[in-house]
DNA sequence: TAGGCCAGCTGGTCAGACCAATTTTAGAAA
DNA sequence: TTTCTAAAATTGGTCTGACCAGCTGGCCTA
């Protein structure tokens, strides 16, 4: 069944054995509190040695998994440094979610309920300073009806920047990872079909407008409405 | 604001320059393929470095990342073996939702949104072995209305066991690593409160039984809202 | 046969060296 | 003085060889 399953087991697994396992919990705590901030250069390996009593050996594999799931970022010649905040944990999350070939449904059914949900709590939440932005995207989108590429980026960050609405970070973060893999997705159906690009656009922008105008007018459940027709449409436009 | 605004930009970024990455996307690769399975023994390291023509440090530095997210286990003396399925990604999930502080309240909206999304596809589509574990949960939770930790372990199980039934293995895993962090939370709770224990077992089991019921029925909608009453009656219970 | 013990694996850590990319600095040229 | 360039110092990436600490298995005693 599952791991937790082992009913009336008091007894927890020991952790911590290791050294290199206790420098990454420790950087990740200076990251996670703010002593180091994104952008920020790490002492050099050789000092973190020093400073931490131990082999370089020990360092770098702590340093590893951590540039590894995008939380730093070692750039050779210069330094270690800490990833820009918004693509921290996108690449830990990658790995959890869509490391082994995830059924394509599974992809779709899960956006579409991180996505209707996130338009409901976004109508319920949203600042001025979010409306401000998700109609820069709407614009952005009504000038580019006929330059697919860059009309699917303001159609992204639409999305993002509703998620980014709902005030709940965690949903914010499955959003992106989810929508960045489907991205790539759209990109292969729009190039097949350059002609037809223009009118899937402007029904996708009608749309679109809809769903802002409900999240302006805070009217949660017309908004999940919306968001709820949008994807079925643009899911059918794919699947063909 | 994100890192998606790069309008018009076609081209990607390079990728894969160090040995080590390479090695993990083809020890990743070897994994997701089935070629090693859950339980397997890797090949020693220094066996890899010969394998793969690469001295010692590379290697284990490709092993690190993999070990850290869960997905392979270290055993000192003994070995490298690729973790049990269950907890595969459970880690790197943990440490892309988790891994800062979140607000708690993000915590329970997420979770009552993956749940009750949940409880809606199981009713969907549960197949006659998914009821049949789902009610030995129900048994289980039943048989221990007096052991708080038995039966929260059983009530837990109950819940992955709804998610598995939803057969969408994103979904599930997205419940899994977020009911698991509110787990711990929970038993906090319970302990505080020993002698009410029993009386929030039999008014969680009964709500458990109806969003069974609506499971069994094949009723969508009914288990969803059964599910978001048992949700705001738990999550009540803890804020007190 | 049962028990314990030891040799040989394994992963974990350390030290020192070299490479390649980058930054910094010092010097040469204007 | 300013500017450009080339060398020196610094940094992450890799390799080697060594040692430690657990684990495994088989041998050897009792």
């Amino acid at each position: 069944m599952s791991e937790y399953s082992e009913v009336g087991n008091p007894y927890r697994q020991i952790e911590r054995a290791t050294v290199s396992d206790a420098i990454v919990d420790q950087l990740r705590g200076l990251v996670a509190q703010g002593v180091v901030k994104p952008g920020d250069r790490l002492p050099s390996e050789r000092e973190l040695c020093k400073r931490f009593g131990v082999g370089r050996t020990s360092v770098r594999e702590a340093l590893k998994p951590l540039i590894t799931m995008g939380l730093l970022e070692g750039r050779m010649g210069s330094g270690t440094f800490v990833a820009a905040e918004t693509g921290q944990f996108q690449k830990s999350l990658q790995w959890g979610l869509l490391s082994d070939l995830q059924s394509r449904d599974d992809l779709v059914e899960t956006r579409h309920m991180l996505e209707t949900n996130a338009a409901y709590w976004a109508a319920e939440r949203a600042g001025e300073e979010n409306l401000a932005v998700i109609r820069v995207t709407l614009n952005g989108m009504e000038e580019n009806l006929g330059h697919p590429t860059i009309f699917q980026n303001f159609d992204a960050d639409f999305h993002f920047e509703i998620a980014r609405a709902t005030q709940n970070r965690m949903l914010y973060r499955l959003i992106n990872v989810i929508r960045g893999q489907i991205q790539t997705w759209i990109g292969e159906r729009l190039a097949l079909t350059p002609d037809r690009s223009e009118i899937l656009a402007r029904t996708s922008l009608a749309q679109h407008r809809k769903i802002y105008a409900a999240i302006e007018a805070k009217d949660g459940p017309a908004a999940r409405a919306a968001m709820d027709r949008h994807i079925q449409t643009a899911t059918q436009d794919l699947a063909k």
